[in-house]
DNA sequence: TGAAGTGACCGTAACGGTTCAGAACCAATT
DNA sequence: AATTGGTTCTGAACCGTTACGGTCACTTCA
């Protein structure tokens, strides 16, 4: 009767150890080194453990003591959802988990929602490192995991100097497109890409703003395709580039719609992703316009849904970087300098780039 | 240079406050209540801090004091990397993620690998809660999630009587669809389901392993097809029910070829999942078999690429059981007795049932 | 002028463990 | 008899923080 009258307090090791009139130690090591009791003993503990519904060691207090968390944050400031809507996000994140899985870690995501700037989760989280995906390199959150003092590595940014990094060389990838499509003739082009900071500025882009990019990726690759155009003397500066904010399938075609209608001369349309460019490619389908013949739609990624569509794309591996990112902050190897990963991408020839008809006419007439 | 010899400890909010002259209290005030110091002493207290390189308070720390992490874990029992490729899998996810990014908390995602059973990773994880998803009944990273002291959700679960519970009523689901496909006049069906327990089984299954299935929702729509085609005399130990590990479209559609070549009379193949649907799909073309009039085929879950297929299944919703489940687990409110939520599910004709060929003709040829 | 407030800061006691250097004991060896 | 070695268990320090209940100086008000 009385009993029930408190609160009963939860059993820890020490109350334990005192109802079996042994050391703490002695229990700890119950649980954690079975080699340093008797047997007899042990059990005693466990069962006793049992009696008072003692749940075993308090990880948190375990982890304070240990300085291990046993697991790893991820950063990845869009609304925590949107990684599982995304699929070259999803290849990430299996990528990355299979590499914490393999090392008996978990994996935190960090609810770093861009709209409140609030660091606090960043600073609550107990991990014993951080991988940071695709934020833009002013985000406040990056800037918090940076100055936490636990190893970091960072997939998609730029070299930070001090961190690992894991990555693909967005350029010359981009770049290498870029080629593939003036061998094909095309010289007059759109260009639909991502965010390129934290500000919504669904619309055309200004040079300047290109430039200045918060989000490393984009502003790789539209350098990239400057650089391939620039070299066969297309003005870049003339080149229609718009901008959308949401990564969505629809977000690309109303991106598409926006340089078709004022720039329906173009040949090609490139797009910074494939979600972008599989919405393009249904914009096209609407207007009633031939893909490849009529417009080239080209895409960056290589995700199923794009393979599945015949998008020529550039395939990155996206289940690698997360798994390498992975490795590299798990890797308990030799810490010294900043490690840095590039990965290789590939160039996918599809069935939505073919030479523009004017192109084919000139060869046609040529010499 | 005698500096750099010994290892510089880390600063602490101990250190920090020798170091100003100032109680620990006040440090701590300093990061967490700014209104009980003054802005003045407030301001040098976090200069310091950034002079001495202080990261601000340790978290695992915090925790351990406030009894909070901040984070609640979710076990899954796959292999990690499994949620991020089954569509439904990433549904709850995503819903689950939402509740959690309102609730401002972390998502812990705890590495269960069944083949190792290390439950160790579920004592590790610092976490205020457990979201338990689709594990076997008797796995033993459950029963160690259960014997945490800390609340618990489970997600098509069977009801464990003790900890919260959300789901869909898979039997009352399953038996809606069976009815349909009785109304349509199929009385010769196969069925392919997912795995049953936790042992690999890539074949025909019993009636008693049906019966002691230990997923719960394999189970519950097992038997919502057999109540329903018991109704109309069938007897359901005479129908083929084929189960597959792997969650699988290769998977599904092995297991239709094996339904198919010991059974070619069939007219549905019932399967209880889309994935498995839509690989019974690729087999039915594959054998040039006209779906629906050779043969239908149906599914389960109503996964985005399932409509895509026109298939006919039942629409469940993954994104809300996430979410319901993230609710339940951080709603602050009266945690009296457990709670259960059963979400509604919808019949989706698609286009992968049809009347069987037989059935037309009776009817043909009729009254 | 004395009582009651108020703002700013502090001391102590947890929070629940792990770890490491021994202590105590016993058997076997020298 | 003294030494050695091995097991089994203990004591005390430590991990870094926050909650709680103060103290103390300085208004404010009747």
């Amino acid at each position: 009767m009385a009993r029930s009258m408190h609160v009963r307090r939860p059993a820890t090791l020490a109350s334990l150890a005192a109802e079996l009139g042994v050391s703490r130690t002695t229990v700890s090591n119950a649980y954690n080194r079975p080699d340093q009791l008797s047997p007899e003993l042990r059990r005693r503990v466990l069962e006793t453990a049992r009696r008072l519904g003692y749940p075993g060691p308090d990880p948190v207090a375990r982890s304070l003591r240990t300085r291990k968390a046993g697991a790893v944050g991820l950063l990845l400031t869009e609304n925590l959802s949107y990684a599982f809507r995304d699929p070259a996000a999803i290849g990430f994140l299996e990528g990355l988990a299979l590499a914490c899985e393999d090392a008996g870690t978990g994996l935190l995501l960090v609810p770093a929602n861009p709209e409140r700037e609030d660091v606090a989760a960043v600073h609550r989280a107990g991990v014993d490192g951080f991988v940071v995906y695709s934020v833009p390199d002013d985000d406040p959150h990056l800037a918090a995991v940076l100055e936490r003092p636990v190893p970091t590595v960072v997939c998609d940014q730029p070299d930070l100097g001090n961190v690992d990094r894991v990555g693909i060389d967005d350029q010359a990838a981009m770049n290498s497109l870029a080629r593939h499509l003036i061998a094909l003739g095309h010289r007059r082009i759109g260009v639909v890409c991502m965010r390129l900071a934290r500000d919504r500025n669904d619309g055309y882009v200004t040079r300047e703003r290109q430039r200045s990019a918060h989000f490393h990726v984009q502003r790789a690759r539209l350098a990239g395709l400057a650089e391939a155009f620039a070299e066969v003397g297309v003005e870049w500066s003339a080149v229609p580039v718009v901008e959308r904010f949401d990564h969505t399938i629809a977000s690309g075609a109303s991106a598409a719609a926006q340089v078709l209608d004022r720039d329906p001369q173009i040949t090609a349309l490139i797009c910074t992703s494939d979600i972008l460019a599989l919405g393009a490619l249904g914009e096209a389908r609407k207007r009633g316009l031939n893909v490849p013949h009529d417009l080239t739609i080209t895409g960056f990624d290589g995700i199923r849904e794009a393979e599945q569509a015949g998008l020529t794309t550039v395939r990155q591996p996206v289940l690698e970087k997360g798994r390498a990112a992975g490795k590299l902050l798990l890797d308990p190897a030799e810490r010294t300098r900043p490690r840095s990963v590039t990965l290789s991408t590939e160039l996918v020839v599809g069935a939505t780039a073919a030479a523009p008809r004017g192109a084919v006419e000139e060869r046609w007439f040529g010499p």
